[in-house]
DNA sequence: GAGCTTTAGAAGACCACATATTTCA
DNA sequence: TATGAAATATGTGGTCTTCTAAAGC
C-alpha cells in the first residue's frame, strides 16, 4: 500500500526523542567532542514518490521547506523530463550512470535482438545458441561468468575505468548506415524510423554496437496505447506476461524507465516498430518506408504524449471517496482504527 | 580501511468497517 | 435469465515500529 508522506509532527517529536536519548548520553561522556554535524544527506533506500505527493501543502516553516527541497533533489526522477525539457541538472546523473548503462545495453550485439529477448534471457552464451539474442548475463560474461554478474556490473559501475567507454550513440550509427546506403544508392527516406537494429551493417566496424534506445521514440510510440495504469480495472491487475503482447508492452514500459534511471535521457535505444493493432513489437529490418511509421501519426502521438505530461498528476488518486471519508470519521487510537463506542 | 555506533528517514504494519465484488440459491 | 441474499474482498488514514544506508568515531 502506498502510504501519503508521513506526518511531519510525528517525525519532529520522535526525532526530539532520540536527541533527548543522545544529550542524556553526552552529558554522562562529556569528556568526548560531540560530533560533527552531518554535512551530507543520505540517499532515498527505496524508490519514492513521496515528494511528489501533494506539493502544495503548506510548509510549517523554512526549515521544514529546505529539508523537503533537499530531499526532493535526493528523490529518483521517476518520471523524467520529456528530452528537450531537459535541463543541465541531469548531467551529473548521466556522467554517473552512462557507463551502467552502455554497460548493461552493451549486450545487444546480434541484429536479431529484441527488448524481449535482451530482457528474459539470462543464462544464454554464444555457446549453447549462438543464434539466440544474447543475454545480459552474455554481456557480464565477457568480463566474468556470474550469473548474477550483470547486477554485480551494475553495483560496480564506479569501479569501471571511465576510458572504458563503450556507449555508442544510435544516431551515430544510423547516420553512418544511411550514408553507407546512401553509398549503395540503395537507401530508404525513412530507415531512421523506430526500431531499425542496424548491428548487421557495422558489424565489423571498429565497435561492437552497443543497443540502443529512443526514449523519446519510446514515450511517443506508447502515447496512444493508453495509460500505463490500468485504470477501472482493480489495483489487484497485473500484466500477465505470459501474454506475448502484454509481455511486449511492458516491458518497452519497464525499458523506458530503467533507461531514465539509469542512462539519461541523452542517448537511448531506437524501439521496434509497432504493430498497428497496437500488440506485439517487431523488429523489421525493413521499417520505415511506406509501411513502416506515418509522419502524422507520429506527430499525433507526439502531441499526445505532451498533452498528458502536461496534465500529469502525482497525487495519490483516491477511487472510492466515500471510503476516504469514512476512514477520516472513524475513531482512531494512536492513528490505529478502534472500534466505534455503541453509544454512537 | 575495518568495525562499530549513531542518525535519519523510507517503508510497512496495524486497526475497524463501509462499500464493492463475487458466489450461490 | 433475473434477482436477492450471503459471503468475501477491498480500501481508507494516522501513528508507530522496523529496517537500513550513511555518517561519524
Amino acid at each position: 500500500m502506498c502510504h501519503p508522506p508521513h506526518d511531519q509532527q510525528t517525525k519532529t517529536s520522535s526525532a526530539a526523542n532520540n536527541h533527548n536519548k543522545t544529550s542524556k548520553r553526552r552529558t554522562t561522556a562529556s569528556l568526548k567532542p560531540a560530533r560533527k554535524i552531518r554535512t551530507k544527506r543520505r540517499k532515498p533506500k527505496y524508490l519514492s514518490l513521496n515528494l511528489k505527493l501533494s506539493p502544495q501543502k503548506n510548509p510549517q516553516s523554512s526549515n521544514r521547506k529546505t529539508k523537503m527541497a533537499i530531499r526532493k533533489q535526493q528523490q529518483l526522477n521517476l518520471f523524467p523530463l520529456h528530452p528537450e525539457n531537459q535541463v543541465e541538472d541531469n548531467r551529473d546523473m548521466h556522467e554517473d550512470n552512462n557507463v551502467v548503462a552502455s554497460f548493461l545495453f552493451d549486450a545487444a550485439t546480434d541484429s536479431t535482438t529484441t527488448l524481449d529477448g535482451l530482457l528474459s534471457s539470462t543464462t544464454t552464451t554464444s555457446d549453447e545458441s549462438p543464434l539466440s539474442p544474447p543475454s545480459l548475463t552474455y554481456a557480464y560474461r565477457e568480463e566474468g561468468d556470474s550469473n548474477n554478474g550483470l547486477v554485480r556490473t551494475a553495483m560496480r559501475c564506479k569501479e569501471r575505468d571511465a576510458s572504458e567507454e563503450r556507449w555508442v550513440s544510435y544516431s551515430e550509427v544510423v547516420e553512418k548506415k544511411i550514408k553507407e546506403e546512401e553509398a549503395n544508392s540503395c537507401v530508404d527516406d525513412d530507415d531512421v524510423g523506430a526500431g531499425a537494429w542496424c548491428a548487421k551493417q557495422v558489424r565489423g566496424q571498429e565497435r561492437t554496437l552497443a543497443l540502443k534506445l529512443d526514449y523519446q521514440e519510446i514515450l511517443n510510440a506508447w502515447s496512444d496505447k493508453g495509460p500505463l495504469y490500468v485504470d477501472g480495472e482493480s489495483p489487484q491487475t497485473v500484466p500477465d506476461l505470459h501474454d506475448d503482447n502484454v509481455r511486449s508492452n511492458y516491458l518497452i514500459i519497464m525499458s523506458v524507465f530503467l533507461l531514465a534511471q539509469v542512462g539519461g535521457v541523452g542517448s537511448l535505444w531506437r524501439v521496434p516498430e509497432m504493430a498497428s493493432d497496437g500488440g506485439d513489437f517487431k523488429v523489421n529490418e525493413q521499417v520505415g518506408g511506406k509501411e513502416g511509421w506515418k509522419r502524422e501519426h507520429r506527430e499525433a502521438s507526439v502531441l499526445r504524449y505532451k498533452e498528458k505530461r502536461q496534465t500529469r498528476l502525482f497525487s495519490k488518486r483516491i477511487r472510492y471517496e466515500v471510503r476516504k471519508l469514512n476512514a477520516e470519521k472513524r475513531p482512531r487510537m494512536k492513528g490505529r482504527f478502534v472500534k466505534r463506542s455503541s453509544e454512537v
